[in-house]
DNA sequence: TATTTAGTTTAGTACTATCTAAACTAAGTT
DNA sequence: AACTTAGTTTAGATAGTACTAAACTAAATA
């Protein structure tokens, strides 16, 4: 018993990080912030990524220093995006987190949930925009109808320029 | 000069927008929050490229509301980022600003400024994590050193994915 | 030169997002 | 059953951003 109370305290024996580790914690959590998730976030999976072994919620804490909170809201967020999973270790209560590595699977998935979603969205509110104008036909001088016309024809034209580029990236990232 | 001035209240006659356009002014809103932009320069943006004149910081604060603070920094930014040029008119003292409508070019433009830009420091990052790496083998242990290694090699061969896409891109956007 | 007008800059306010601390829930241990 | 431990949730503190109002600068007009 007293040995494994040493054991849970000898956890805390926390080595400072070895530079690569900070270094790479501090980019993912400025692309974090870049993609306008909270660089804590960011940092927590940096963090597991270069780390060799699974680490709970402790340990981050002690790495980063970060709120239990943070963590937990922090870590259920990289597991709902598919970042990071659970690992159950042995004989261990808490959790433990290991990042996902397969990068290029998150990418992909990315791009469906959210590229895709956008260019999707972007069409819709296209197509709004022209049914309004068609109804104020009326309510519009001849010329200024004619203008926002040809101004929400332009849209249009950017539009379908992007939308052929939604095939050619969905088969460079398969 | 009574005549004079009844033009220049004249412009404040503003009528209410269309509705076409309250619309696309608040997409362009959305727009502008989505890339971490203010979302009064979105706005201010939707507002110039559905308007068949030039428009004063004045038109344009009574448009939309806003502060003339915020109309004269919202318009510094966007033609910082060449989305709006400034058009003087005959006999007219004020500013007036149009929407640049070649989205293309902007796109083009904010591809090599903003992506590419990434992309290299991305690169660069990428680089220095290495070195560093390199500098700490031996204060690692060799397995740690591996895993470490190993994984930086994984983001290495990501980037080398990515890099892929650019002359693709780049060739689809011209 | 004095006054008006256009536009910029600054100081201060309001709002939002992220974090911490602490209350709480649940589950395992003695 | 009482106590400890892990994790979640909530309330509140703090920081950062975007806005307004007002002071300021510069230029045009009287």
């Amino acid at each position: 018993m007293a040995l494994a109370s040493q054991v849970t305290t000898r956890k805390t024996d926390s080595k400072p990080l070895p530079r690569v580790r900070l270094e790479l914690l501090d980019v993912c959590g400025r692309l974090a912030q870049a993609l306008n998730f909270p660089r804590s976030v960011g940092e927590i999976y940096g963090l597991l990524y270069l780390s060799p072994n699974p680490m709970s919620a402790q340990e981050i804490g002690d790495a980063i220093s970060l709120s239990k909170g943070s963590i937990s809201t922090g870590t259920r967020q990289l597991l709902s995006l598919g970042c990071i999973r659970k690992v159950w270790l042995q004989e261990e209560r808490k959790d433990h987190f290991v990042a996902v590595l397969e990068l290029g699977d998150l990418v992909r998935s990315a791009y469906g949930s959210i590229f895709k979603v956008r260019a999707d969205n972007a069409e819709r509110r296209l197509k709004e925009l022209i049914e309004t104008l068609a109804e104020e036909k009326n309510d519009l001088s001849k010329e200024d109808h004619a203008i926002i016309k040809d101004r929400l024809q332009r849209l249009v034209k950017l539009q379908k320029r992007a939308h052929q580029f939604l095939p050619i990236i969905e088969r460079l990232i398969k």
